[in-house]
DNA sequence: CGGCATCCAATAAGATACTG
DNA sequence: CAGTATCTTATTGGATGCCG
């Protein structure tokens, strides 16, 4: 009944495992800006339902690369911040950030909202 | 009728674009180390059907990181190469594979048939 | 050998309503 | 505010057979 040792034939394989998700480095690169509140994040990603968000962070906690913070408050406030094995991706998603714009550039796409640190 | 000009929100989305295929990571680092035919890719990713990986080979080539060589012999033989463009993924690709290592390691788990450089 | 077409099953995502 | 539950739809993936 317990879960079968993984193996791979790539080692890349593993990090698409963690971070293979659809948002999931979008939402750990906005997360290296900071923390950021549940309703945070739905604001910076239009795009994604809190049904989907939810899924994704809580697969994130489960491989221990973001902390869930829940204030014990009415109303209630949630704070999601990375680990700290969390910030070891920080490399990955970073290089993630520079391609992009450059990717942009040659594309000739647009970036509506840039987000930078605050 | 024309495409619409993109726009996002980070620039991470834009990489995601390109390399956000469940398995394009993983074809492209292997390109990494040289051409590939069809049928070896295939051999070195079990997991993927015939059908899956041509559709992430043509989404690559459209997007200008891999280019592919067709010679005209018989039997047929497809191989697939980085482009100039797709080398510049190196970083991201490379540092995906460390952070995979150490993820392996750290989770107790295992590389089958590691792949390296022939 | 490499790849396409078809059909079918599995999975992911969207909409809506409700709760502590 | 930050979710959960349920239902429905859309997307993805597997199996098989055929072709240049």
């Amino acid at each position: 009944m317990s879960e079968p040792v993984k193996t791979y034939n790539t080692a890349v394989e593993a990090t698409l495992e963690v971070i293979g998700g659809k948002w999931k480095p979008v939402i750990l690169f906005l997360l290296t800006f900071g923390k950021k509140r549940n309703g945070e994040l739905l604001r910076l990603l239009p795009a994604v339902t809190q049904k989907v968000l939810t899924q994704q962070l809580k697969e994130l906690e489960k491989d221990g690369v973001i902390v869930r913070i829940s204030h014990n408050t009415v109303p209630p406030k949630v704070e999601y911040e990375l680990s700290e094995y969390g910030w070891s991706l920080k490399d990955i998603l970073h290089a993630m950030c520079r391609w992009g714009d450059a990717h942009i550039e040659r594309t000739c796409r647009k970036l509506a909202n840039p987000i930078r640190p605050e």
